[in-house]
DNA sequence: CTGAAAGCGCTTACAG
DNA sequence: CTGAAAGCGCTTACAG
């Protein structure tokens, strides 16, 4: 049984295809068309079935409702939930999301950036990898709209919503001195983006402004795609020798996860022999024993607001060129991890 | 600036539209169109950076290359890692996917389901919520090919992957039978689908084998939808009282996350107080403490293979028409939750 | 070896 | 109030 086509109503009902697009499209009444005539083409619609082919439609009109969602990984609870909150937004202005996994990756995300962009998308949200500046600036320059998340590149004027992660990084570390920790760590990734290189910041100028000495030995920066080995290397160091670190600061819950499960692989006690804050708030923080601090990352709002932005970008009117860019509070979980 | 067009290349070439999509679909040999204008053709789609419109290219060819994955809830980690395995099984087959969270509800994925069949995907792979058995009688109907995960429905002569939960659950259950567990709880929820009600049958079985009597008041059914508090309730009640439990089986991931944190909020040690097992295996269970013992499911298996099956069909032969149903094993990790 | 033409299923000026 | 026609950007028989 084929589908049925506009065409296939309009014969059945000897009037034209432009009279039954009309109606169906609640243009009935902007182009006086007669109620009697109106009913009849909606009837015979239900009758058989008539579902418009979307294809078609974003054909000719040049609009396909598809966001792009380029991220990192969606298998990741943070991406998975911000993957969430924007399909739910999106949901509310008849869009749906296409999503692709860059695991990071420059060139990963460029090539799916470039195939997307053939008509199968009206806008991007992209949590961009380190490197992808040129992407970015592509799009810019083709004028298609497009909202980055979670970072940003600092020399590109762009639209972007982040969260302020020189603040989140300072002051989970000015609540671990104030707990009385001394001997402050923090595990990292290697990355040049700007939110990975602002959480270091933030974690460095909190020791300084306690007059604690920044101890290079305490910061463990992690190669860029790394595994469980690379984790368990970093916190063996980190909880033994005489640099021992009292406490430790994970800037990403990946890293977070790993670190804490090789902690407890260790033998070690959390908080007594290292106590722990973490960047992000997976389910696993709260069910860990004894629950993980955490700095959490405001989704829902994340992944609204970006949508709204994209929809402002795609209807957008002359006027209002400026870029959007929003920098969001994180919210400190405070658990028992960190305690004293 | 205006995307360039097949009809742009071959103006400027002074060819016809044919020659240059002949040719830049690799059909320049097949065709015996001359080494010289094939050249020419390719640089200059190069030089005008000429991306095909997809859009165009589905309508005519009633093909998309998009894959429309639904399931419960990209957030779970579980459906995450199920949806990262399928966009790279996808990927390899030059499949883009586009996902959509039906909550569980019949009615939402019915119009999910609804909407990507207007021509915006070449098929389905479903994880079909309870009472949507029409919807998937009607893309049988339909012919549109599809692929159901997770879970099935018996009465529907449909393709499918799923796993042995009825043996999963029996093994995990006798499990903590071997280990010397007594009084061993099952928290499941209020579901109709299959899956559940195997989950449940495996465990009473397991009892029953063993000459161990089942109590119903054991068997905590939570709500459809349910919350932190439902679990609450079950895992308090299951904790005290004179038919107090010593062991406890959790039938999804959802329920064992949110009953280890009433577990630890409760102050019982796991497994002291009580034992836990879980089906799924999330990142949380690992960095548990004590690590929770899991019923991981082969997540990366059933992707690949959803993906495989769904290409067979959508290039189906006419010769093969009988259903793929695909019953996996689960992989038991046994961790110390539930050693005695 | 190459091109003119039809058509996928829509929408939208334009005309009456 | 309604319809004929063009066109979105492709592919693909068909013809020469």
């Amino acid at each position: 049984m084929k589908k049925t086509s506009l065409n296939d109503i309009a014969v059945e009902l000897g009037v034209s295809k432009t009279l039954v697009s009309l109606v169906l499209n609640g243009k009935g009444r902007e182009h006086r068309i007669s109620e009697k005539v109106c009913k009849k083409v909606i009837a015979k619609a239900k009758e058989l079935n008539y579902q418009p082919n979307q294809i078609a439609k974003g054909l000719r009109t040049g609009k396909t409702n598809t966001i792009g969602l380029i991220i990192a990984d969606i298998a990741n609870p943070f991406f998975g939930k911000l993957g969430r909150e924007i399909e739910n937004e999106a949901s509310k202005h008849g869009y749906r999301v296409m999503f692709c996994s860059s695991d990071e990756k420059a060139e990963k995300s460029k090539q799916q950036i470039e195939v997307l962009q053939q008509g199968l998308v009206d806008g991007f949200i992209i949590s961009p990898p380190t490197g992808s500046e040129e992407q970015i600036l592509k799009l810019e320059e083709a004028k298609i709209p497009y909202v980055l998340v979670d970072r940003f590149f600092p020399e590109i004027d762009s639209n972007y919503i982040v969260v302020d992660n020189f603040l989140a990084a300072y002051d989970a570390t000015q609540h671990l001195i104030k707990e009385g920790y001394k001997k402050i760590a923090c595990v990292t990734i290697n990355d040049k983006l700007v939110n990975m290189s602002q959480r270091l910041e933030g974690y460095k100028k909190a020791l300084a402004d306690a007059n604690i000495e920044v101890a290079e030995s305490r910061i463990k920066t992690l190669p860029f795609s790394h595994e469980k080995d690379d984790v368990l290397l970093a916190v063996t160091e980190l909880a033994g020798g005489a640099e021992k670190a009292d406490a430790v600061l994970f800037t990403t819950s990946k890293v977070g996860v790993m670190g804490l499960e090789c902690i407890h692989s260790l033998g070690l006690q959390v908080p007594g022999n290292l106590a722990v804050v973490s960047f992000d708030d997976p389910d696993a923080y709260r069910i860990s024993n004894p629950p993980v601090t955490a700095i959490a990352q405001p989704l829902k709002e994340i992944g609204s607001r970006s949508v709204k932005i994209l929809m402002d970008l795609m209807n957008k009117r002359k006027g209002k060129k400026n870029p959007q860019q929003v920098m969001l509070k994180t919210n400190f979980v405070e658990r028992s991890s960190s305690k004293k």
